[in-house]
DNA sequence: ATCATTTGACCCAC
DNA sequence: GTGGGTCAAATGAT
């Protein structure tokens, strides 16, 4: 077994002691919701079991390369995108292609924006996003825009997105996801980075001039303004991914568009945090830290297991890396990092 | 010079 | 045939 691989079980046990140190901090009470954490904080062990069995077999079988990176360089891998890739034809036939892209898990966010808090459009989600295209949508006021992750060509990540204004109401923007990161971002750091946001903003503006004039504005303020409201609406075939509702407790209102951050802002940060994989010693703790200043109440989750073999696929690699949150409900009031998180064990930032 | 965006064209699914 | 998703050359920004 090769370093690599030893140092990303190493580090996936060690997420899993995490997942268990959180499990004690959720201790289970009486009420429903609680219960709920228990399951979701299990179905985290297990979620961690399985890519170290996983781990284990690709060990077992012989291969010596980390396991995304040969995901990223099968010629026929979801990996390569769609059937005008790189990649060429011989070994893989256009329609499969198409139809393993097809598998790529998606989900949609609608992120609410108010106009006079400075947020006039799609907050950054933290990650790095490169348009490659835009298209007016049948009976859409507004375009669409397409998104693909920067380090699509660098790292092979072959996550994308989709960013629509709402027709209804033009302050909301549905982003859909589809395939999650396999990269290691390194702007998302930066939550306010405003790489894409401008743009998406700049876009979306000339088109709410069009259609309905608004104020402008595009500094970055996360205190106020964005309410995202996460759903899980495709996937009818393979969604592997949770969906998130993000309540704010301290304005006691049940209703979601208090929701303050986005999924991707909270999985890049404290899942940024909570896995040891990308830490950097130097980002690591303002990064944990910022989070507690989140109002996060409760994520509704949404799991279903997937039947598809390019989603297990993705599945593998991933969880680790991207969506180690995903099967779990956390409150950040009740979760006291400081007890048991190891900041000052050297291991933890290897 | 390099990188990101724009935009028309292409391809596939329906 | 049409609509949606993607590509890639042209263009713009830094």
């Amino acid at each position: 077994m090769e370093w690599e691989q030893m140092k990303l079980i190493g580090e996936l046990k060690q997420g899993k002691e995490l997942a268990k140190q959180l499990r004690n901090h959720l201790h289970p009470s009486s009420s429903s919701s609680h219960q709920m954490h228990e399951f979701l904080v299990e179905k985290i062990l297990s979620t961690y079991e399985k890519a170290l069995s996983m781990l284990n077999w690709e060990a077992n079988m012989g291969e010596s390369k980390p396991i995304v990176s040969r995901l990223l360089d099968s010629p026929c891998s979801f990996a390569n995108g769609g059937p005008r890739s790189e990649v060429s034809d011989q070994d893989c036939k256009p329609k499969d292609v198409y139809k393993k892209r097809k598998t790529l898990p998606s989900w949609t966010e609608q992120v609410k924006v108010c106009s006079g808090t400075g947020l006039e459009g799609p907050l950054d989600d933290g990650y790095c996003w490169r348009k490659y295209g835009q298209k007016d949508i049948l009976g859409a006021n507004f375009p669409r825009g397409y998104y693909r992750c920067t380090h699509r060509h660098t790292q092979g990540c072959q996550a994308t997105k989709q960013v629509q204004r709402s027709d209804t109401d033009p302050t909301i923007f549905e982003i859909t996801y589809k395939g999650r990161h396999t990269c290691t971002q390194v702007c998302h750091l930066n939550m306010a980075s405003p790489s894409t946001t401008k743009k998406e903003v700049k876009e979306t503006q000339n088109h709410e001039q069009q259609n309905q004039p608004q104020a402008k504005g595009t500094s970055m303020n996360f205190g106020a303004g964005l309410k995202v409201k996460t759903e899980d609406l495709d996937s009818k075939e393979d969604n592997i991914f949770p969906s998130f509702f993000f309540g704010s407790p301290s304005t006691g209102s049940e209703n979601e568009d208090n929701n303050i951050f986005t999924e991707t802002m909270m999985e890049n940060n404290f899942m940024e945090s909570f896995s040891p994989t990308f830490i950097s010693p130097a980002t690591s703790e303002s990064n944990f830290f910022s989070l507690s200043h989140c109002h996060v109440n409760s994520f509704a989750l949404n799991v279903q297991t997937s039947d598809s073999d390019i989603t297990e696929i993705i599945s593998a690699p991933t969880s680790a890396t991207n969506s180690p949150m995903g099967d779990f409900d956390f409150s950040l009031d009740k979760v006291d990092f400081d007890m048991n998180f190891p900041f000052d064990n050297p291991e933890f930032f290897s």
